[in-house]
DNA sequence: GTTGTTGTGTGATTTTTATCACAGACAAGC
DNA sequence: GCTTGTCTGTGATAAAAATCACACAACAAC
């Protein structure tokens, strides 16, 4: 059962929530756990079973393939208010996860079981909406991510991802090289590179973007 | 109007239409088109909006992203009885194509109007079922390409390739290297690569596999 | 301060993939 | 037969990425 703060913040991040009965809402809330899960904390793995459908209320989750010669690939990160399709995936499939989950800050979260998504699912066209929205979404982003990977060179894709980002990043080369599915050493190349074009600039763990525009020119051909 | 005779047929490829009403059944059939489309065909291409929800009967599509360069890359084919998902896509979240569709053999296909669609998703359980079971593994074989794109030689994927196929495989090396995102040269010394190992036998658009298992151990590491 | 850990820079080398430029092989049509 | 177009083989080179092997800088802990 979920306190009344927590329910008012789910419901801001989970507007189509508001729109069932007050009677659809007290069951569902009676299900759905609050859950704290530490940075770093592997939420969920290849061929784990799924345990329910999660809810963010903070923090976020990346979700990685990894290689067996230890690189791995970020696919997508899971922000508040979104709700990690892989899971809906396995739930609705009924098959096993394919990726990683990490948390990668600090985790707040409802979790609901396997049996309330699928009431809610049947019940409730606008959480249908919004689930085959989220499908839709990130169907279109793994198609990006797949051209990307397969026709851009690296340098492109690196630039494309420090453009993405609030502007000092915050990260080290390894942590960029693992987003982009690359080796660490060629990140750090590349960023010098980039830095003596005088687009960013370089310190420890901290990329300063100079010249974001001449990064997009850069980044889309 | 479709005749008896497609309506079984499509009855027969798409079982949930079955479970309709009667009444409903007259519904979907009235605004249903039949269209035969010649091999070749751009069903779709990026950028385009959605016409309506795509049911094959016969033939398949190719689901590609080309690069600037000329390159391609199959993300996916559509098989009777399967639909597209990216057009589900588009049709559910409103948006454009991302990718082109192109009809690999000729092609006979029903065509569902984008109201009759959304007509459907909300009466129809089994026919959500169906859907967001499609998205399901349309996410799983995205999430499976983009690893092996990211991570896998591009040896290994084409001996999955190959072995993914009926045997006598009857296609081009630049068939083979358009599904892969690759060149044709290196299929082609890749082939002969295989064929030095006795694992295959090569002949013009003819690929006999000798070896199964070889190149299976061969595929996955 | 010293020590240890983590992050970064960088050369040298190899592997993998792409590109360019043809030559020859095969099939179809005249 | 010859011609034409498509498909395949292959060498030479280049470009991109990965790998290995360290040196060194920044920071934290003691």
């Amino acid at each position: 059962m979920l306190d009344s703060d927590t329910q008012s913040r789910l419901l801001q991040q989970y507007p189509m929530l508001g729109e069932l009965s007050g009677v659809e809402q007290e069951e569902l809330l009676s299900v759905a756990t609050l859950g704290h899960v530490p940075q770093g904390t592997v939420l969920f793995d290849e061929n784990q079973p799924c345990q329910g459908f999660p809810m963010l209320l903070s923090g976020n989750i990346r979700v990685i393939k990894s290689s067996a010669n230890g690189r791995e690939l970020q696919l997508y990160r899971v922000m508040p208010g979104e709700s990690c399709i892989l899971t809906s995936s396995c739930l609705l499939g009924n098959t096993r996860y394919h990726a990683r989950g990490i948390a990668e800050h600090d985790l707040e979260m409802v979790l609901l079981p396997a049996t309330a998504f699928h009431a809610l699912l049947e019940k409730q066209e606008s959480f249908r909406a919004y689930v085959f929205h989220l499908f839709s979404d990130r169907l279109t982003d793994l198609m990006q991510l797949v051209t990307a990977v397969a026709f851009q060179k690296l340098d492109q894709r690196l630039a494309n991802l420090l453009i993405s980002r609030p502007d000092p990043i915050h990260a080290t080369h390894q942590a960029l090289a693992d987003e982009l599915g690359s080796a660490r050493e060629i990140v750090s190349r590349l960023l010098k590179g980039f830095a003596e074009q005088g687009w960013v600039k370089l310190g420890r763990e901290q990329i300063d973007i100079t010249d974001t525009a001449a990064l997009k020119k850069f980044a889309d051909l």
